[in-house]
DNA sequence: CGAGTTTGACCGGCGC
DNA sequence: GCGCCGGTCAAACTCG
């Protein structure tokens, strides 16, 4: 008895199936992703309320009680929540810095402060001051001077690193070039336990998809050619806020579409 | 033992 | 010119 063969047309039937199943989980990511993005526009435009808001919000502590970040007005600097207890001077962000210096004090701050180089790039000029809030002594301040020479993310990207991270969340900002600012998407430390259990939820009844969908994001948030236009998009969102009502997102994010 | 960090000394800019 | 201050250097130190 002859095996069966399967005809051309089931084939492409197959074929659809299987585009049409990775298009269904390509498009699960995308709203994961996407609504990563809204979170973190969201958790920004709070951060503006609050700056906005004087001293009011900064009482309430709604934002900066949460042990994550927040950008300055100047796009040189950023501030890093850290634990009250931890007293150093670290800030990852994802380039590796080499400390070159510190001073016990200074003028409008007891607190010490770190002087950084880069040295992910041999010639890179990148150099970071970090400092302790005066107002909040749990906040670091960092203010880069310079520009990267290099690419980003190194550090990163290794797979040990998100754990090592232990108080901070990795972000850069690109002090020269106000239109580009590159923020890791991993970097959330929970970012990718969000990712799972948000998958759990919505996808119980398929364990094999929610699967494949983590390791498409996980593949993803590695591959910088996907982070770093990911970030501009959001970056470019949040600075046309201010002009428009809302830039979707998902409309910058569409540079994916043409692999679905 | 080498790489990374610490810390006091030094240097240059700035205001008086 | 002097003193103050921020930034940098480099020797000593620490740690794996």
């Amino acid at each position: 008895m002859p095996a069966h063969v399967e005809t051309p047309k089931e084939t492409l039937e197959v074929k659809l199936q299987s585009v049409k199943e990775e298009n269904r989980t390509l498009r699960l990511m995308m709203e994961t992703l996407s609504s990563k993005c809204r979170e973190l526009q969201s958790y920004l435009q709070d951060i503006n309320n609050a700056e906005q808001g004087g001293t009011k919000s900064h009482q309430s502590g709604s934002v900066l009680a949460r042990p994550e970040f927040f950008i300055a007005q100047k796009p040189s600097q950023i501030f890093v929540k850290t634990h009250p207890k931890d007293n150093s001077l670290m800030v990852k962000d994802g380039y590796q810095w080499k400390k070159y210096g510190q001073k016990k004090a200074t003028k409008d701050n007891p607190s010490p402060r770190a002087y950084f180089k880069c040295y992910l790039a041999p010639s890179c000029p990148v150099k970071k001051r970090v400092q302790r809030s005066i107002k909040d002594r749990s906040i670091l301040v960092a203010t880069y001077e310079g520009k990267h020479n290099h690419g980003v993310f190194r550090d990163l990207l290794k797979p040990s690193s998100s754990t090592e991270t232990s108080n901070n969340l990795p972000m850069t900002i690109m002090p020269n070039d106000k239109a580009t600012m590159n923020i890791n998407l991993c970097l959330c430390n929970r970012t990718q336990t969000d990712i799972r259990t948000g998958d759990c939820a919505t996808q119980q009844n398929d364990r094999s998809s929610n699967s494949r969908i983590k390791d498409c994001v996980s593949f993803l948030v590695k591959d910088p050619d996907f982070i770093i236009p990911l970030a501009e998009a959001i970056v470019h969102s949040i600075k046309s806020q201010s002009k428009q009502k809302q830039v979707s997102l998902n409309l910058n994010l569409g540079v994916l579409e043409p692999h679905v």
